[in-house]
DNA sequence: TTGCGTTATGTTCCGCTGTGCATTACGCTT
DNA sequence: AAGCGTAATGCACAGCGGAACATAACGCAA
């Protein structure tokens, strides 16, 4: 049966200067790892290259490590390539993110609404 | 020690016509419960009324019963008064919202960034 | 030296959400 | 009948996040 209520949520990872990995700027970087560039991954989920480059600084900014090195000039222009710590950052969301969802589907079955 | 980095995120209830029941929402409806009135609710909460009744009506609208009952005119020039669906309504969302929060500050412990 | 594609950064514009204000309806009290 | 404090509802305005646009800097290739 479909149900009339359902739990929904969100969840971010924060640091210093406050939200630090949350969903979109992990798939930000996965893009980016897939691309080569901010520019393209940008592009490929239609985000403005304006506000990308902005969350590429901000997890920058707040990762002991950087997630992305960039690179300005040369063949192609330049670009953006994920980090071994970028990795890492990938991979400690998309876990909590895994264990978020199964919450939420488990509690969505507790609700208790007429 | 204080750790860099925590998982934070929010929870609500979506119904037929999305958001039913959320942190905001259900403090509302204690207030109206405590004061009387969705005038003295949302003053109490330093919300527009306009703002307050919407998410009332909202509410009322996604609920098979009402969660408040309003009256117009009359001693006082009237009222809201929480229903029993209301009281089953927010002691469901804060047993859920209970729930990710100490979902969340466990989880937070199991983070692995460097 | 010119051209290219990227990073880097400022400025303006747009859409959405909520506020603030004005007005009406309502029903009890005096 | 007049006054009151509330619910109900429309409309103009403000604040903010992101989009869109415009440049500049950079470094390799031709």
């Amino acid at each position: 049966m479909t149900q009339r209520y359902r739990l929904h949520g969100r969840v971010w990872i924060e640091g210093p200067e406050g939200t630090f990995l949350g969903y979109g700027r992990v798939v930000l970087l996965e893009r980016i790892r897939e691309h080569g560039s901010i520019t393209a991954a940008a592009r490929s989920m239609e985000m403005s290259y304006r506000h990308a480059w902005k969350l590429v600084d901000s997890m920058n900014r707040q990762s002991r490590c950087p997630v992305v090195e960039k690179s300005t000039g040369g063949r192609g222009g330049g670009g953006a390539v994920l980090t071994e710590a970028g990795e890492r950052a990938i991979a400690c969301f998309w876990s909590a993110y895994r264990d978020f969802k199964a919450f939420i589907d488990e509690r969505t079955q507790k609700l208790d609404l007429s």
